[in-house]
DNA sequence: GTGAAAGCGCTAACAA
DNA sequence: TTGTTAGCGCTTTCAC
């Protein structure tokens, strides 16, 4: 791999010439400017990033930190952050965590060595130690489908609680008055309780329902847990009509659930999820859903770090991307 | 953010006594080892892994160049290389492409001025502008669910071509003679030819038919595609007993096709198909199809690339990871 | 407009 | 065992 002193010598002029030519063209005189481009084309030389980092104190990269990358919901909000990410010239190392604490403060470690211009921190609450880090890290960290009301931190994702009123309000609209839900767990702080809360809200508002406890089934956010839960919630509710899910996944380990059992939806019972996940769009039926705008949770979230690195002013510090129903074939009216 | 020489000046040693206890500790006193350490401590100090990379001439960091991570498929092989990356000390600046030739290249620049010690490259067929850059990089490079037959470059992947025959002579087994495939494009060497020869190899073989043109249809490896082509096919051969799709999400478009038009899978017309993604496990009927070990194929490329990175020899060139047929509900024996 | 020299944070001879 | 010094590849004063 050649250097700058190999251009400098083919091109013989000195290295700050090259160095000249690479980051302010006009400040060298068009001759030598000429024969330092041809020595640099001829050499196929290409600047080191870790020397330029060293000294501009920047790299250009991020770090993403995330619970589980095969995860079709995390899987999108990559994809957003780095599509934004290139158009911004900044690159992301990616962190699969499976959520083990020991396993994040070691990526996080790594990513302070490797001296990343910010963290995107996904999906999980943000415990002390992780503050901790940051802090003494002292770069920028967004939180990304993930909020923090404790600490002053900016973040990016849906209003869950709402999002999931609103489905609710939706069910009822279309007549459903003996509705369920599938909830994730409620310890989980980020989007089970939220989603939990919201439907609660909703009952009352729109159902007069008090309490709404055996209604309700809180498990894991996986296909299995829910195709189990729907179960339960059948035998409990027999006169059931429809379930909200807390998750897409969710949403098809019910309708397995209701299929195996000989029921139909959404004729005899309607179903809906939360997310909009591709798989939503290639299940039978098509799943109606709320949609979390995934893609661009990843773009804006690219985008706050980009503020924060210029010191930018950051409009509100907890952002809410809008969420809305996808309307497709789970739901029928009654 | 403080250096060696922080350290340095608090625990009252030299800069190499420092670098010393980081990297060689027995070769230092055990008094001022302690010392150092303690101030390491208090300081929060954590070493420069750009400073250390520009001596090392290693970043313990690899690119991953891919054309779609929010596919399925991608994310699965990524989350195992991710793994696998960090029970070795490696991280991944994780490269979305679209599959555009000019963001590739953009992207092989940037890894290579970042310093990268690899590189996996998915998904693509490597052509000639790809096969210099990764000359002149002169780093490892590893091929990921693709190969290359003319440029001696390591991959790992599934024998495509045995797998597609696999599937076909199983269906065959279970008693179909009137199957039709639904192919992705001739035109991808990677995917959509070698699964199409090993289809009209089986159907020689097992069927003893020389010549399949009108049982295949070939389109892009999507659901929508597939659900317009398993139309057509229906159309063209009303005696169909079995469908083979190139990959999962095909399926999932045939059987909504099936679906739609009121035929039953695997009652009246089996499904094949092809990846084992998890979506298959959630479908209505649950997706029998041929496994990739996706996850596997991940770690292994990361594990080559530990390899190269160590000068060791790798077994073979060209690594095929086994493939097996994954027997679920939507292919029925006649 | 250009080159020499200092320095980013670290490691690795080389002396002491 | 330890400190001093010379770089790793680059940018950026500061003279000229």
């Amino acid at each position: 791999m050649s250097t700058i002193r190999d251009v400098a010598r083919l091109a013989d002029v000195s290295i700050s010439t090259v160095s000249r030519v690479m980051n302010a063209p006009e400040s060298v005189v068009p001759e030598k400017r000429e024969r330092v481009r041809q020595a640099i084309d001829d050499l196929g030389y290409r600047p080191n990033a870790l020397a330029r980092g060293l000294i501009y104190k920047e790299t250009r990269t991020a770090g993403a930190v995330i619970p589980d990358i095969s995860n079709l919901y995390a899987a999108e909000v990559v994809k957003g952050m780095e599509d934004m990410g290139h158009a911004l010239g900044m690159n992301l190392i990616l962190c699969n965590t499976d959520g083990s604490e020991s396993r994040i403060i070691r990526n996080l470690t790594v990513l302070r060595e490797k001296q990343v211009d910010g963290i995107f921190f996904m999906s999980k609450p943000v415990t002390e130690p992780y503050y901790e880090m940051f802090q003494t890290m002292k770069i920028p960290v967004v939180l990304v489908a993930t909020e923090s009301l404790v600490y002053e931190l900016p973040s990016v994702k849906v209003h869950d609680e709402q999002a999931s009123y609103d489905a609710l309000t939706y069910l009822v609209a279309k007549g459903h008055r003996r509705i369920a839900m599938i909830s994730g767990p409620i310890g989980d702080t980020v989007a089970g309780l939220p989603r939990y809360k919201g439907f609660k809200r909703a009952c009352r508002d729109g159902l007069g329902l008090a309490k709404v406890g055996d209604r309700v089934e809180f498990v894991p956010f996986k296909y299995q847990a829910a195709y189990e839960a729907m179960s339960r919630l059948i035998d409990r509710i027999p006169d059931l009509t429809a379930v909200f899910c807390a998750s897409d996944e969710m949403a098809l380990g019910a309708i397995s659930l209701l299929y195996d059992l000989g029921l139909r939806v959404p004729d005899d019972i309607s179903v809906i999820g939360f997310d909009n996940l591709k798989i939503g769009r290639m299940s039978i039926p098509k799943l109606t859903t709320v949609e979390q705008p995934m893609y661009e949770i990843g773009r804006q979230a690219m985008q706050i770090l980009q503020k924060l690195r210029n010191s930018d002013p950051l409009e509100q510090l907890r952002l809410y991307l809008p969420h809305r129903i996808i309307e497709r074939d789970s739901v029928r009216a009654v």
